[in-house]
DNA sequence: AGGGTGACTGCTA
DNA sequence: GTAGCAGCCACCC
């Protein structure tokens, strides 16, 4: 059992700038990594993996630069992927049937 | 301490 | 459009 406080530095840092994702947007991996200044897409993935609560960090708000589904929870395919779609759509993000999100406007740059 | 792994990205074919 | 390969930083044996 992980509490936020056990995380690391650069893991907090990930975990709060989903926090800066207003409902309704998507971010990917890439421009997280470029908000936070550290790491990179990969360690922003596993630092995901990591969230104490994906009620308290938005997690499924971020998706990778090629705008198809990712990953959630600790998988890359598999039914974890259609919550996360599922999440996102009750938001107003949707995404088509190949998995790739529809209205790119949707994304957020962390302006 | 050393090596492998990954919720990724970008370039090339 | 998809497939393969290299680079990437932090994490986990």
């Amino acid at each position: 059992m992980s509490t936020f406080n056990d995380l690391t530095t650069f893991q907090q840092k990930v975990l709060k700038a989903t926090q800066e994702i207003p409902k309704g947007k998507v971010t990917t991996y890439k421009l997280l990594c470029e908000h936070i200044k550290s790491g990179s897409p990969l360690s922003v993935g596993s630092a995901l993996k990591k969230n104490p609560s994906v009620e308290t960090f938005f997690c499924h708000r971020v998706i990778p630069s090629n705008f198809k589904i990712g990953g959630y929870f600790g998988k890359t395919e598999g039914s974890n992927i259609d919550l996360k779609l599922d999440r996102l759509k009750n938001e107003g993000v949707s995404f088509n049937s190949k998995g790739i999100l529809e209205d790119k406007t949707k994304i957020h740059n962390f302006d």
